[in-house]
DNA sequence: ACTGTAGTTGCAATCAATTGCAAGAACCAC
DNA sequence: GTGGTTCTTGCAATTGATTGCAACTACAGT
């Protein structure tokens, strides 16, 4: 529990508390690859400290984020997956509504939406985390329905 | 129940049929302006056929988003939108995490990022309708509209 | 250290969405 | 039309996520 002093710096500064059951969340959040269900992360956290309600796993998850600290997806599985948000390495995710493969995008083909969709309208995208449906390229040969308009 | 004649064959040729459920849910949705939640959509179609359930609703619902004819939008609210997809008039929406506010953003955006994510991954991208968070113009000034702490 | 206040927790109840199943309806081939 | 297959429906039960509330705790000010 050494590495949260500056998550809770941003927790405190936006008026939020810094309680053992956060702290605990995050680290789950943070020492996982990759993406976790609310429910995978309010096992780990009753590892240590049985007693957390699945309700304080997903309030803290909006505070977080609110905070743009994790990000929500929708992986079309239906369950909605978190991950924490990293400043290097962001990335996007490309799932394939057919066969179910998430591949990654790099961040370098959004930047330039964010950059455009602000300067023609004044709105300001956030762009950390996107799932982006579609075919991959197995599915769209022969035998993968064809039904694009 | 005389312009779902284009839908129905859609129906039909995925291997779906074409039920009075299906066709009235289809009708409430084409008629709407904008968006409508699932339970909306029960509540209209009730109106001719109290029976309805709405199990039937979400898995309609389902097959019309399968068959790219309906989309599926989470706008911020804690309520899962669904709009039939016209072919002219294609928009996304930029949601704002402050206030709310919903404006529209052109297709044009992300014509080319769909066209860069194929040549770049051979994955060929739904961008049917997104739905992009962030800040509006309004909201990003110091003391904008502040509708929260 | 003590105190007051505002944010947070856990519980229970609730709402939204999904799933298994048996009865029923749509569609194709004849 | 009729028959048979396959998909769909409505019900009930379940899961996932959210909310109201009283008790509790972190933290800033003293």
């Amino acid at each position: 529990m050494s590495c949260e002093t500056e998550t809770v710096q941003v927790l405190r500064e936006a008026g939020h508390k810094a309680t053992p059951q956060r702290l605990m969340i995050l680290s789950a959040l943070r020492h996982a690859e990759g993406h976790l269900t609310a429910g995978e992360i309010c096992e780990q956290v009753r590892m240590d400290y049985p007693y957390v309600d699945i309700s304080t796993v997903y309030r803290t998850l909006a505070v977080l984020k609110e905070l743009r600290l994790v990000s929500e997806t929708d992986m079309g599985t239906g369950d909605t997956t978190y991950e924490w948000v990293r400043q290097q390495g962001r990335h996007h995710h490309l799932i394939c509504r057919e066969c179910g493969a998430v591949d990654s995008l790099d961040h370098k083909y959004l930047e330039n939406l964010g950059a455009e969709i602000l300067t023609e309208s004044g709105f300001k995208p956030d762009i950390d985390h996107f799932a982006i449906f579609g075919l991959c390229a197995a599915c769209q040969k022969p035998g993968g329905v064809d039904l694009e308009a």
